[in-house]
DNA sequence: AGCACA
């Protein structure tokens, strides 16, 4: 029998484990990808992603050796490559015997996360981005930023281990959304572990921490500023008091924003109890009222800058009103009490969105964020998906796409527009919020949509 | 394209 000395024989003498040993990945490859791959073989009980000098390493491991020995046996025989986001993946019997880390399918780690966040533009992240994309899962309590070797890290505390576990597991290797960043920064991907901490200790709010826990926590000198304070920059945070009540000012109105638009708008975020529309200093401003605090800080945050409709129309600036509690006095078409649920039938100009949004009285059927935007499948296939911004890079993701990037930012499942959804999604200062204005818009006559 | 972390 002649030598097989080259390459094939180290794969034959590798004693079968149920561990096997990956490489030839693409970098940004997550764990569930890797159970995706090995569980047509069988129960895939561990995974590693991103090891080795290049993070494109990884292991599998089979609850049964068979089951290892059912993969390689058919990669190996077979004529299509094993394969994750196109890219082929070659695989081997690990030489070890098990996948040693801190974690098992039925992982538990604790109430706070350790994200990195990779990218060229990583730093740029703000904080208020984070919470953005973190409250997606429930209340976050604190946040820490800092430098390290590994490079632009935060540490993320929810109340308990099951709120940060389902944001890891949705987040995890996961890109922030586009549409959350500054314009062309780079992606900026996700790498979660969790902390040791389970109480971070935030002494002021600042451009690198916060404690959303206590509002009365004083600022950091580093981070008053004295300008720009209701932009939310990238390096400083302004803290003017919070409040349940957003004061929406429209810059370069080019078309009528009604009652309705702004509605709709703002109801991404949660129900809209009252809406107030005056004119002021020739502009026209609005009173959009929710019913806590933090529905409001993240619909600002989300909001801020951004324009109603596309080509920089309608550009939103938000500030926190004084008011908590706004009185209105009729319903009209400039003002609104969406709590009083006989006025819903009311509706006294035709509706651009064909849906006249539901008040919310009460207690509002998904609080926002919180569970409402947990990830639960059910709501996954009825929902457009997320292309925009949560693709990692390849190929469609199919399980734990927050599900909240459907209902969040902006536009909430029941008023999407069909059009809306995909690759349109709101840019700071060009991409509107709505796919269509009102009006023709002066130029691009018949372009549609 | 060739075996981690605690």
């Amino acid at each position: 029998m002649s030598s097989v000395s080259s390459q094939p024989q180290f794969r034959l003498t590798q004693p079968p484990s149920k561990v096997l040993h990956l490489r030839n990945l693409p970098w940004e490859c997550t764990e569930e990808e890797l159970v995706e791959l090995g569980k047509p073989f069988g129960k895939v009980v561990n995974t590693k992603c991103n090891v080795g000098p290049n993070r494109n390493q990884a292991f599998i491991e089979f609850a049964d050796l068979n089951q290892a020995i059912a993969m390689i046996s058919y990669y190996a025989s077979s004529s299509e490559p094993a394969q994750v986001r196109g890219k082929t993946v070659y695989l081997q019997y690990s030489n070890r015997q098990e996948i040693v880390n801190n974690k098992t399918t039925a992982d538990v780690g604790g109430n706070v996360l350790l994200v990195t966040i990779e990218g060229a533009d990583a730093r740029l992240v703000s904080i208020d981005v984070l919470h953005l994309v973190f409250s997606a899962f429930g209340f976050v309590h604190k946040i820490t930023t800092f430098e390290k070797t590994a490079g632009f890290q935060a540490l993320v505390q929810f109340s308990d281990a099951e709120t940060a576990s389902s944001a890891k597991n949705a987040l995890d290797g996961r890109n922030i959304p586009s549409y959350l960043l500054p314009e062309h920064l780079g992606p900026c991907t996700l790498r979660i572990t969790y902390s040791a901490h389970t109480d971070l200790s935030v002494k002021f709010q600042s451009h690198r921490s916060r404690d959303y826990t206590n509002a009365n926590l004083p600022v950091a000198p580093s981070a008053i500023d004295a300008n720009g304070m209701f932009s939310a920059g990238l390096d400083g945070k302004k803290l003017e008091p919070e409040s349940n009540v957003l004061l929406a000012s429209i810059e370069n109105m080019q078309y009528a924003v009604t009652l309705d638009v702004l509605h709709m708008v703002f109801s991404s975020f949660g129900p809209v109890q009252k809406i107030a529309m005056f004119d002021k200093n020739g502009g026209l401003q609005a009173l959009i009222q929710y019913p806590d605090v933090q529905t409001a800080v993240v619909a600002k945050e989300a909001l801020e800058g951004h324009c109603i409709y596309d080509g920089g129309f309608c550009k939103l600036h938000l500030s926190y009103s004084r008011h908590s509690d706004l009185s209105i006095k009729v319903n009209n078409d400039r003002s609104r009490d969406y709590t009083i649920p006989n006025t819903v039938m009311m509706n006294p100009q035709p509706s651009i969105l064909g849906q006249q949004p539901v008040a919310t009285h009460g207690p509002p059927a998904h609080p926002y964020p919180g569970a409402h935007f947990a990830p639960t499948t059910e709501h996954h296939q009825m929902m457009p998906q997320p292309s925009a911004g949560w693709a990692t890079g390849g190929p469609p993701v199919p399980h734990s796409m927050p599900a909240q990037m459907n209902h969040n930012p902006y536009l909430p499942p029941g008023t999407m527009p069909p059009q809306m959804g995909h690759g349109r999604m709101q840019m700071p200062s060009h991409g509107g919020l709505l796919p269509h204005a009102p009006a023709m818009p002066p130029y691009r006559p018949d372009h549609r949509q």
